[in-house]
DNA sequence: GCCGCCTACGTTATAAAATAACATCATGCC
DNA sequence: GGCATGATGTTATTTTATAACGTAGGCGGC
């Protein structure tokens, strides 16, 4: 099932039991570890289709534990996930975002809703191709293309036309 | 004269005299007051071509002055600085590089060498098409895109190819 | 010129985001 | 069990950015 795309108006419960079943036959499949820890975290990066701060998420995590827990400990988990593919990280919000396709190849394209602040991942082929054809023509390398597109989402439209 | 394609091997001295030539032309036009100050962070920031921190900065600028100036000093000059489009913060980077095309419209697309770390800005309208259309589809109005194409430029493929 | 307004700049303190260094614990293989 | 590897805990520190408040300086109205 692909993402929401009315991240306000949809059964979200859903969203987050299906981004950890996932992750669970992801990582079992690459006998990568999901922990307790980093399951945990990858379920409090999917409180929202808002892009969390590490910050954020440590004092949920403190609060559900009991106890406070250091940063790195959350720093070390969201590691893991982008690593995996089961997180982004968005360069220009300091934040993360649970992935809307993982195990699949794709870069991370995003619509940031500026009013909102719900993020969409789009993995179109249009932009990346557009991106690879600029840098083959100046014969740059490709790496890690980061788009990042703020603006306003269709309801925060209507809301103030 | 446009940004130099080959950001090792250029007169670099015409960068930077040009740079403040066309900011000072710039702002008189629109009658803000590009100072000492901002005009010398200006040149700063226009000390290569690659992105640079706004601590980096604030250490030159103090060495300059011969005393240590605030954050805060460096922060308020960088952000009239992005006002007026003379300068662009690179969100993947936290760290500031100057605009190959002051005065004209366009919205910053970068590609950043992982070896060398300059970063050459390329305002192609091919990848700002590609977004709108996808985000026209989606209904979401476009504000500011970031693009950051992180990867090897072709002198650090040459290196070690 | 003088006054008042607005903007820039200075100063100090603090917040937010990320990492370093080192110790300890868990897991699984032999 | 013993050992190697990787995960987590703990403490301290670095890097990046902003808040709050005060001072100074240009600029137009009069
Ligand atoms: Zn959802
Ligand atoms: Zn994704
Ligand atoms: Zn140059
Ligand atoms: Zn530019």
């Amino acid at each position: 099932m692909p993402a929401a795309t009315n991240p306000t108006n949809h059964d979200h419960a859903h969203c987050i039991a299906d981004a950890l079943t996932r992750a669970d036959a992801l990582c079992a499949e690459r006998g990568a570890r999901l922990t307790a820890l980093r399951r945990q975290v990858l379920e409090l990066v999917w409180t929202s289709h808002r892009p969390r701060g590490a910050y954020a998420i440590l004092e949920d995590l403190s609060q559900r534990e009991g106890k406070s827990a250091a940063p790195l400990t959350v720093y070390r988990a969201l590691e893991f996930l982008v690593e995996q593919g089961l997180v982004h990280r968005l360069e220009s919000l300091n934040a993360y975002i649970g992935c809307a396709a993982p195990g699949a190849v794709h870069s991370g394209q995003f619509l940031v809703c500026e009013a909102c602040g719900n993020a969409v991942e789009i993995d179109d082929p249009r932009i990346r191709a557009a991106i690879d054809t600029i840098a083959a023509e100046r014969g740059f390398q490709v790496d890690r293309p980061t788009v990042e597109v703020r603006g306003r989402c269709t309801d925060c439209q209507e809301k103030t036309p």
